[in-house]
DNA sequence: TTGCATTAGATGCGGATGCATGTAATGTAC
DNA sequence: GTACATTACATGCATCCGCATCTAATGCAA
């Protein structure tokens, strides 16, 4: 049935305006980051060793550019840094400062609250 | 489980920027609108009476802002045509032409075909 | 080597969004 | 009626995004 998508492609939708929005408040108060400098965080802080800026970009959902653009504002508010790559010198790799392990740190918690309260009672599953 | 909204949020993530991603350019290229602007155009030709802006505002997940500057997009391309409210003269109705419920009629298959090839393989059930 | 295609990442640019605010109409208290 | 709060929508502004493009490095072929 095709009526069956749109129910579950307007679900999605109202999951992501809805945790979007609170999580761009709550994060940006709480601890000055946007959603897309927090997943960029969450995605290094996961690995532990570097990453390139292409593999991140693989994990997140930006463009190319955008991704870019995140590391920039990150770099600049020190909480990551550029580096160049020995063994391809047009590659870029990028990683936690102590400051933006830390940063991450204090932000994970509101982070996960935040989807707690959205996907509490949201029985989805895997796909 | 706190891990489980994770990999629940991940999946919204993934399937939204996905879907996302190929309306906007299914719905450009062959019906040069936007996804927002298909979304406005599904809403009001799913009721039959003009809408207020604020009802829209309720459906669709846009800020007040937003959904204020789609409507007068879809206005200057003839596809709506937003009107005066009698018993409250800040309110403002919107409504179709002939012109938009076409665009909307022609664009329908296309929408419903992303929406069918993102979600095929979903097993998401209802809230 | 030289020459061309490809890849990684940066950047100019236009467009869309949200927040804060402005304007006009309505409601309310006195 | 007057004054103030509130509501509905529009708009200025800053930000962020994606697309197209640019630069530099790499790979590959002749």
């Amino acid at each position: 049935m095709d009526e069956a998508f749109v129910v579950v492609w307007h679900d999605v939708l109202a999951k992501h305006a809805r945790t979007m929005c609170m999580l761009e408040r709550e994060l940006g108060d709480k601890h000055g980051l946007g959603a897309s400098e927090f997943e960029v965080l969450d995605r290094l802080a996961g690995h532990e060793r570097k990453l390139r800026l292409q593999e991140l970009c693989d994990e997140v959902h930006l463009s190319q550019s955008a991704l870019s653009r995140v590391v920039a504002r990150l770099e600049k508010a020190g909480l990551v840094v550029r580096g160049a790559c020995d063994v391809d010198r047009r590659g870029v790799f990028v990683c936690l400062t102590d400051d933006g392990r830390a940063r991450h740190t204090a932000a994970l918690p509101t982070h996960r609250a935040v989807l707690a309260e959205v996907f509490a009672d949201a029985p989805v599953p895997v796909a």
